[in-house]
DNA sequence: TTTCACACTAACATTTTTGTAGGTACTTCC
DNA sequence: GGAAGTACCTACAAAAATGTTAGTGTGAAA
């Protein structure tokens, strides 16, 4: 028996890592980090938007990225979707607690880039 | 005059945002979360490397991506680049302060994906 | 003597990502 | 009556990212 009996799968052989290839944990930061995964993130914090809504928050992105990405997102268990059975459709789309758990470290990663953007020399503004 | 004069830039018209398409915080984040920026960082954190131990470390990346982000992240101010001129070639990379800040960022990100991975239903492992 | 290591670059091929245009079925606004 | 809005999906096309291969010039190890 190793030391710590009641975690064992945080044995350093089988934890998850990012460094190697085919740990599910690499695909999971792929997804959060995607284009458009993490900006989407960011903007359901704390909040319950609809699909135009946020396309319109969200500058630049296509219907088909958002709906895609939102599907994978959705996949991974980080956005809830609850759809209305009315016409015309309505759907809302919201965080769920793991979903606002990334969020918020995403949202930390680009709040500093916001916040420290004039010490950065590779940004023109 | 505004409120807070010292801080003029601050001001919320023109504050960086990641939201808009055109942001310079929009290119920074892109890097940093692209699909090996985050991944050099982490591998970065508190280490002085040489280019093949990094491609070692980083299971997956290819010469040319590792050599092509690295100059990303070069010029964006987060990596040094020192070379020695010698034979065979001998380079060394590490990270400036600035880079340190931002792989905090995603080390902590990549961190909690890995220790909440049993959480996450996308995840096979 | 052959092989490997080093730190890349350049050309080319492939894969992945992203965008565009059009369609759905219905309602409300003008 | 026509346009716009809703939440998408599906083909198709274009663009971007990534991989593969080959090559550099030398030194050290097998």
């Amino acid at each position: 028996m190793s030391e710590s009996t009641t975690l064992g799968w945080q044995d350093s052989r089988f934890a998850p890592d990012v460094m190697a290839a085919d740990c599910p944990s690499r695909r999971i930061l792929t997804h959060i980090t995607s284009r458009w995964g993490g900006l989407i993130l960011i903007a359901l914090r704390g909040e319950v938007l609809r699909f135009s809504e946020m396309r319109r928050r969200i500058a630049g992105i296509s219907e088909r990225m958002l709906a895609q990405t939102l599907q994978t997102l959705e996949a991974d268990g980080f956005v809830l979707r609850k759809a209305y059975d009315v016409v015309p459709p309505h759907v809302e789309y919201s965080l769920t607690p793991l979903g606002e758990e990334a969020a918020e470290k995403i949202s930390e990663l680009s709040q500093w880039i916001e916040t420290n953007l004039h010490r950065i020399p590779g940004a023109a503004g």
